[in-house]
DNA sequence: TATTATCTACCTATAAGTAGATAAGTGCTC
DNA sequence: GAGCACTTATCTACTTATAGGTAGATAATA
């Protein structure tokens, strides 16, 4: 990780949570200013470019996400919980109005650099192969079904959350992706 | 549908084409007129607000989504069938390069105006009471497994779609949302 | 003294939208 | 059928606001 100092770090965060309300297309560095509480020229001056921004903020968030995973992966001994605490952890966000960064930043990908479109790629891959470890544990533990396979399930099941979080929002349930997701652990169980 | 005239359309047809790749906000009326041969005016002429053609345009986007909703329950007598073929209209969708236009507006929800926010809830609102019927009526047909719930089965599916869409574009698999949508076919058959 | 972090003031490009001219029809009246 | 009023569809030229970014001054600090 990076070493950045206090004020980028809070850049960081605004522009974090901007994208993931907003999207990253739809703030400027007038919006971090007032957030913040520095010019915009100050915030050039951490990040000259918006691509520049948006680059620190991609890969500071996949890193935190990735120990996040980590940490799911140590806390837990079954793989069917493993699954399940993903699941939580973006029905959380959710909670939060948030939706996966990640997610966001896909849907604006064209208008991306490049190595953003990279740490895009990087989320999903490494999320997805989390997932076929851990429903692949789960398949030894015998608390999914045999049939299961683990390389379709785990896209299948990242998929869900991701667009489950997106209608969700838009439905005004709040229940919605905690049904959505009780619904892929149940069909996975099966 | 309301009748609009053949620049209208053209209009209509590269704002849809921009926003299901690049999103509502990533193209601008002189983008339209580069495309369509008329001058941005002309566009404000029909649309006088970009508000004013988001909603068009998403209005007539899910009047004719829901055109073929009717036609493949008209042609496809099995539930199971039905099912299949909107995932089938989904990877098309995405081999065009293009993402589900709702999926795009959803992710920038917090800026479109309230008719438009509106329309993409029925929209979702829409597809999943068509999947609810859709897989109730393979239930009966006794093609999928006697568990599933056709109120919690069709958001989850809904909700792979959507996401798994999203994802593919990223990962450049040409397969991905082919694997995702097979995948919840297996575990709704299972 | 050099670096870090901030500021004010500016520039350039673009987005959205408006004003008003123009030209080609449409249709009504004499 | 000729002339006039109105409508439709388009244009040129403009305004206003904002986005992204730069230049250079300044103050604190290592």
């Amino acid at each position: 990780m990076q070493a950045y100092n206090d004020t980028a770090h809070k850049v960081l965060d605004v522009a974090e949570h901007y994208t993931q309300t907003r999207g990253f297309n739809a703030f400027s560095y007038k919006d971090i200013q007032h957030e913040v509480g520095v010019k915009t020229s100050s915030i050039h001056y951490y990040f000259p470019t918006k691509h520049d921004l948006a680059m620190a903020m991609t890969e500071r968030y996949v890193e935190r996400f990735c120990l996040q995973l980590d940490e799911i992966t140590a806390s837990h001994s079954r793989g069917i919980d493993q699954v399940a605490a993903l699941g939580a952890t973006f029905i959380d966000v959710l909670g939060q109005g948030k939706l996966c960064m990640c997610g966001m930043l896909a849907s604006d990908i064209l208008g991306m650099p490049d190595n953003v479109t990279g740490r895009v790629y990087e989320f999903f891959t490494k999320v997805e192969s989390w997932l076929v470890n851990a429903i692949t544990l789960a398949k030894k533990q015998q608390d999914i079904h045999n049939a299961i396979v683990p390389e379709n399930a785990a896209p299948h099941f990242l998929a869900a959350l991701e667009g489950g979080m997106l209608i969700a929002r838009t439905q005004q349930k709040p229940d919605y992706l905690h049904i959505v997701t009780k619904e892929a652990l149940a069909q996975l169980k099966r």
